[in-house]
DNA sequence: CCAATAGTGTCTATTAGACACTATACA
DNA sequence: TGTATAGTGTCTAATAGACACTATTGG
């Protein structure tokens, strides 16, 4: 234990959320606004240093922040990627280590209330929020972004924005809805059975003035299924 | 300013590489032994603490690592993952950027010299190096192990391990190497003729006892080109 | 029966994979 | 002329994309 082991020559260190969800008018993201310097009273992504005696890790720590600011406990969560650079915060040098998570519908219904105070859903418009936001988070939000429209393209990502049930004719539009175009539905519902991240549920059948549609779920709520091949 | 600003509640943070070359008998990565405690004497992947006086940004530290280690200033560099807990390191909570390098055949021929003291080439053999590293490395170099791997199948990453000119049957037999079986000469070609990340070399053929074979670069030695398909 | 959406089938233009062929050097 | 590897062409089986068709409900 030779070197740089005291305040001055440590990093600070956060872990931050990029947390997605489907608003009725489209994708949303949950900003606060941040109560404290620096950025004091701009909006932000959801956040906040590693507890070191309460995370267990970094995973962890990204669960308790989500658990925090939207009482969610177990949605679909990855890393997205890590910042870090003298500049970013303006207390010294520090590090963000970002995660993505995707609410379902029924997480935000549910939750409504169980929200902390200053946060807030903001619809997305092209590579953000038409919003400037504090630190780098812009930035981190358009990579998020990023990675989140790459993935539509060959996952099932967008069945963990879906409430539980849901029928395929749903499931297509959020892709379509996501991919900004609009996809056949017989090449579509091949690649969602190759794939093979749905479950029917027996006799459970959408019903309206028209042919009944098939009820779905999730096989994994907590992973994403790729396909071979692009949607 | 209010909470969690002094050194007990402050993980510590390094950056660790996980640097990889063609050695003769296959893919290569670069260990280091471990001087100090923790693991002393142990083997480990090349790292080292965020100097916050001298590295501007996480990837200028893991550069910095970089030329330490092996005296090469501009290969290519990503991002592979950030891992943290309250247990992998024994002296406290600790955050572990690691990144994963690629070095040219001419970088290992010119550096050889350069190279740090107690550093040493390991082939890889299946998910690791037959060995076992200090902190939790090898299962990091398992994750840098399965990003390559993934990545030979649909983009340029094998280029970046030849020296820098080659011929495209020397980019093919890389390619195989790495995925561990035979391509097809034609659709090989067409391949990366459509991604097109290579510049022929004007009249710079290689001659041997058969039709001589022109000779390629890289156009872009620190990006990564990407195939529409898988190769 | 009509309207509306669910779900499946069919046809064709495109493409991938296997394989063969031609080209051009040195010995 | 033989041998070895470079580089290109061809054929076919598989597939994707467009589109049409059938199914089943409520009104």
């Amino acid at each position: 234990m030779t070197t740089h082991d005291n305040d001055a020559f440590r990093p600070i260190a956060t872990v931050d959320l990029a947390i997605f969800s489907l608003s009725p008018t489209g994708l949303s993201v949950l900003l606060v606004r941040r109560a404290n310097a620096p950025f004091s009273g701009e909006w932000a992504l959801p956040g906040g240093w590693i507890h070191v005696d309460e995370d267990a890790n970094l995973e962890a720590a990204a669960r308790r922040v989500l658990k925090e600011k939207t009482g969610v406990e177990t949605p679909y969560l990855e890393q997205l990627q890590t910042t870090g650079s003298r500049t970013r915060d303006p207390r010294g040098w520090s590090i963000s280590i970002v995660y993505i998570a995707l609410l379902s519908a029924d997480d935000i219904a549910e939750r409504q209330d169980a929200m902390a105070g200053e946060a807030e859903w903001r619809l997305i418009e092209g590579e953000g929020v038409g919003l400037s936001l504090a630190f780098d988070h812009a930035s981190l939000l358009k990579e998020a972004l990023g990675r989140i429209r790459s993935k539509v393209e060959y996952s099932s990502l967008p069945g963990h924005l879906l409430p539980a049930r849901f029928t395929l004719s749903e499931l297509q539009s959020v892709y379509e809805h996501l991919l900004g175009r609009k996809l056949d539905k017989s090449a579509f519902r091949k690649r969602v059975a190759e794939a093979d991240f749905l479950k029917p549920i027996e006799g459970e059948m959408r019903r309206a003035s028209n042919r009944p549609a098939q009820v779905f779920r999730l096989k994994d709520t907590r992973t994403l299924a790729l396909f071979d091949r692009t949607i």
